[in-house]
DNA sequence: CATGAATGAGGGTTCATTCAT
DNA sequence: CATGAATGAACCCTCATTCAT
């Protein structure tokens, strides 16, 4: 043995120091993401926990509540929203691919509005979501593509619908049925001749 | 006692007998109603047979599994459709308000369809649940009403997305919404200019 | 809430953490070989549980299955006659006595290899006992104490009669029994004249 | 309508009157036999019923516990092996040839006085049965084929020994199995050089 | 007498949550 | 701070037994 060696008896023990925890929250993240878009809103916390790698404390420190996960699965979503929104002109077509690409954590989150509407970090994110889309609903009125009857009310209403329906979906078919759906709802947003 | 024992036996406290077998049958299905319309899908069965006044046994006997009983609360609403298509020339927009009437075991049958699709009891009635519609869906083609491009699976999808949407809100909020909802449904599926 | 929901935790009441891992593992070996001696093997996991003093979920934390259970048994039982043999050249009839010694677990073990032949831990553990078997009649067979139409098959068809009728025995006769069995049982397997 | 008909409200009910009865009865008992075997000891009595095509209730009024339905069914063997040793000189080896044959449920009753040794019915026939045995063994003895230190009761565990182990066995290899115990546990019996 | 539905206590199993290490 | 075992309430389901018809 090298003189370096230690010679107490504790081993010693990596410290993986804080860094190590922010790589937890992201490793549960991802897992969470994961699993709800493949198993649904009622996988087990312990099945996130081993997926992420982690103990099941580590995740209740991270995440007391299943709805705290959902949430900060959607935060995540609503960044690249935003992001994406800040980033030029957008159209509501364009938000609603997005949406539809998220689908599966977006219905998600409209579930747990509507099942946690109390919950203060839902009502957070349910505040940001709809900033969002005041800002794209009204530049899309402002250039015509919207009927005079629609309100934001009402694209958040088809957007939960949309999300739902691509969310029950099976993944085989879900990139087809996404798609007819967009139209139709989108075709129900229009001005009417 | 080796291998066989099972004393596990309970002493009937209260038997009324096989004539409450039809009434008992009624009880579990409005009990399955209400608790799915208001509990949701995952309502434990134990509550039903509760709220129903039988014991957990008679609630086997008549619906062996969840499904058996979410089919058989929307065997009852597709009666009444196929009744009322039956009765008369209906429009689309008739059939739309039927179901946003019965929403949430709508969404029961739509997703029970998605996750039990073997089963064959969810099978024949989504077979049946198709032909009402399709009816519906050829008579209003033929009055002009529907966009060239509308199949009758783009009515299925909207009738999803519509029963969906309704069974997610909350009951306060639940008739406007679903006005508004139909609204834009149905103006996805008009001819477009 | 909809489909997922789930508040179906339960808050510890205690919690002597997980340095009492290895000790619940034991108290469960210990309290399953108790009561699946005079219970049967029909015994209620739950009973195990309780009489281990652990919660049911830690059962099926260390043994996943009733199997898992038995198998975990005997594979102490049989720890011990690997051991017996390993020590010196040894008799059949000393095999025997100790088999009688633990009748009621190999009567689980014989009866799981016949129900389980699939469960792959068992099949192990029938592969291990056989292979102690074998040793043993090879020896007996060397020193001319079988009969020649003898086999391998036939001496595990007689520990499995014997170590059956054992378990079947009263506590209070088993004694007297089991030697009479033994005789007989051997003295079908010696040459005959 | 003829003269004849009643014009009385009550259809004329078939009165299958006491013979009926009988019937039932000896539906049940093959039911019994059949499912015991195939099933175990622990198939459930609705079962049976079933399988007799009786109700339930019909099942209890015969056989009031599940020890009288295994003892009925061993007391039809009983009755064979009696009428068998009645009507000749018989051997233990055909005596045991018989058990074989029926072993299942010689086993069933083989565990039942065990487990129900105070059940008034089970100790007649345990009674019955060792009279039977009695007799075939001081035949057996007079002809010099048996060890002098064999008993009586000695062969009582012979013949558990054996029917318990041929009612382990799969189906599949019951017949070879049950000819190879045969074989040892009477070779046991035999006078030793 | 027969029928077969009703009953409900348990048994197996899962999982949210806690907490000693 | 992380780990992961412990906990036990609650769920689903089965089935022995009763009893109105």
């Amino acid at each position: 043995m090298t003189a370096a060696s230690g010679s107490r008896g504790a081993p010693a023990r990596r410290n993986r120091g804080p860094a190590a925890a922010e790589r937890n929250r992201r490793a549960l993240l991802a897992a969470g993401r994961d699993l709800l878009a493949t198993e649904g809103l009622a996988v087990p916390l312990s099945a996130v926990a081993k997926r992420a790698g982690v103990g099941q404390g580590s995740l209740y420190r991270h995440f007391p509540s299943r709805v705290a996960l959902i949430a900060a699965v959607f935060e995540e979503n609503l960044d690249r929203i935003e992001q994406f929104v800040a980033t030029g002109e957008r159209t509501l077509d364009e938000v609603f691919a997005m949406l539809v690409d998220q689908a599966v954590a977006s219905t998600a989150l409209v579930e747990a509005i509507n099942a946690h509407r109390d919950d203060a970090g839902v009502a957070r994110l349910g505040r940001r979501f709809a900033e969002v889309v005041d800002g794209v609903v009204e530049a899309e009125r402002a250039a015509g593509r919207l009927a005079d009857d629609i309100t934001v009310d009402d694209i958040r209403l088809a957007i939960g619908m949309l999300a739902g329906e691509i969310a029950r979906i099976d993944a085989a078919e879900r990139a087809g049925a996404a798609a007819r759906a967009r139209r139709i709802v989108l075709a129900g947003l229009r001005p009417r001749p």
